[in-house]
DNA sequence: GTATATTCGGATCGGCGATCCGGAAAAACG
DNA sequence: CGTTTTTCCGGATCGCCGATCCGAATATAC
């Protein structure tokens, strides 16, 4: 790859994550590139498709996440490291609005270049989830398919207007739902009634 | 109004709804004025603006929700009440592909045509919530609104492709989370393990 | 320094929603 | 009826979008 090119890979990475991150996965495209000083033909040479451009941005946080995911498995408690590892991917997955949507369409699309990515998030998920209830403190009557969707409807609330505050309450019920607390542990916390404003 | 503009008005509706139903709410509007066989901008005339041609379409559905509310609040017990009304009020936002999205926007957004269908529709399931929770068989920390995205996510998640089949399995995980299922009942039937493919 | 291969970006295309306005047609009136 | 008035229609146009093409620019190889 010429020096040039390899130049504009990385500013155009840089660019679109800061537009992504706050107009959202479905940034225009031409805002991108112009805000990146490129032309439109180059963002779209570099990236060929949108989800193309998002599966190279969130790649590097993917690839924490599935770090984290081997780190708390043995580090933590069946039920702790689930509901951990679900709190950093539903945070991670925040962090560009819009992008719950993109996950959910990319895993079931095997032409999609973020379908990889999310093949492999779902699989880390679906190991902890097999753990905790191999240790009877998750139901057995989800497979990591519906994890990975629950987990996904988290993120999509997270970014709606307005539910950000929210988000954390709505977390701690459906974990609730979740994990089967069979004896009370301390991440019992998370079914104590929160004062509303 | 003239006739012809009645007409119109009617026959917009219908295509409209034909064509958001296998296209999703995002279907172009030129597309829907297309097949009606008129100008994008009588379309745009009697619907200024896709909210409204969307909120035009969920009136009658939406009314209906409203009567069902009324009926199972004095038809059933508390805790079925609020399970029927939610499948009731899930299928019938599911009905439109993406209009999950729509609703959480608009409920945040006074200016929104879709604003007040969407209040009218959360204060009804508040209703049912709160009847719930005073009978000690839901949980207490969660509000109208709580319950609305929740309900919400699970309609997001329903017209996610591949998801169809684990709707129904994901709409029992979450009912799980909010009924506190204080005596078996035969609600109980959400919470057994499912035969999973 | 020249030749070659790679990369760039302006230009163009079809499609989108928004808007304008001249003409068509319904309705009101005599 | 015919005429006038009011309403409504829809083609045309605008700026924006992503996709694609291809001559110009330039980094690299020799």
């Amino acid at each position: 790859m010429r020096a040039d090119a390899r130049a504009n890979h990385v500013r155009l990475l840089v660019v679109a994550g800061a537009v992504i991150t706050e107009q959202g996965v479905d940034a225009s495209m031409r805002d991108i590139a112009r805000q990146a000083g490129v032309g439109l033909a180059t963002l779209l040479r570099h990236f060929p498709t949108r989800e193309a451009l998002l599966e190279a941005l969130l790649r590097t946080s993917f690839d924490e996440l599935t770090a984290r995911a081997a780190e708390v498995e043995t580090s933590s408690l069946p039920q702790d490291a689930l509901m951990l590892w679900l709190r950093d991917f539903v945070a991670c997955t925040t962090n560009y609005r819009g992008v719950a949507t993109s996950m959910m369409r990319a895993i079931e699309d095997p032409q999609s270049a973020l379908h990889t990515s999310c093949v492999t998030m779902r699989a880390a998920g679906t190991r902890l989830l097999t753990r905790a209830q191999a240790a009877d403190v998750a139901r057995t009557d989800l497979d990591g398919a519906d994890l990975f969707a629950l987990a996904s409807s988290l993120a999509w609330l997270g970014d709606m207007p307005g539910l950000e505050a929210r988000a954390e309450h709505l977390f701690g019920v459906v974990m609730s739902a979740i994990l089967t607390n069979a004896d009370s542990s301390d991440t019992e916390e998370e079914r104590r009634p929160r004062a509303r404003s």
